[in-house]
DNA sequence: ATTTGATGCATAAGAATACTATGTATATAT
DNA sequence: ATATATACATAGTATTCTTATGCATCAAAT
């Protein structure tokens, strides 16, 4: 998450809400999509991403399995039923806090 | 500063726009600016407002005057030319910010 | 053959940001 | 008199993320 620090706040939406599209992702996935989705604008460090996906877990708002692709592990991650109900609640508080930052921000720039 | 955390490092960009439109504010102004514009969705403490407007000062963007109002003390700050500039920039950090997590979370929400 | 880059997980130390609580003080309305 | 609004400020705490580091597998290039 480099860009700019208005990121703070974003990342369990992000997780969510690519869950919630996706079925089942593993977490270097995510990192992965993001990228993709964002053109390279946002890139979350892993340092970010794991601890946060492990909070997930502990919270009951995702499920975990773990995979073995050959000799490597890959723990997917999927949505509870809990986890979709904190989800629709995240998306609504992005809506409402853009509109609220739109609305801060919207009037002319002034120069002069 | 209470509904939800994606507001978290979102405050310096609220402050640079209003004194940007404003000319000059005081801390009590901007509560209060805030709390109207966004019709009582935002809330900015003053645990979190007053240190974000010193450090502002403490780096430039910032200038202060002291004004007695009858033995009340007041302290407006306005824009230096660094801070205009830096809040052009922080302006198109929210557009991309927006932009970005619009096309992470555009996609219809999926609940079967 | 081996090195590089990509894949894939993880944690610890520290920085940045904001929240909660508290303190001080003046002004105004009931 | 008392509550509410105005107006500033800081300390302690919590949350979130960044930076740095570590381990390990796999594919492709030299």
């Amino acid at each position: 998450m480099k860009p700019s620090n208005l990121y703070k706040g974003s990342l369990t939406t992000i997780i969510l809400k690519l869950l919630n599209e996706n079925d089942k992702m593993y977490g270097y996935e995510i990192t992965q999509k993001v990228k993709e989705i964002t053109k390279n604008e946002l890139q979350l460090t892993e340092g970010a991403l794991y601890p946060a996906l492990h909070k997930l877990e502990a919270q009951g708002l995702l499920g975990v399995e773990v995979v073995k692709i050959g000799n490597r592990v890959r723990k997917y991650y999927r949505l509870t039923e809990v986890g979709t109900k904190v989800t629709v609640e995240k998306l609504a508080e992005l809506e409402s806090y853009i509109r609220n930052m739109r609305a801060l921000v919207n009037s002319k720039f002034r120069d002069e």
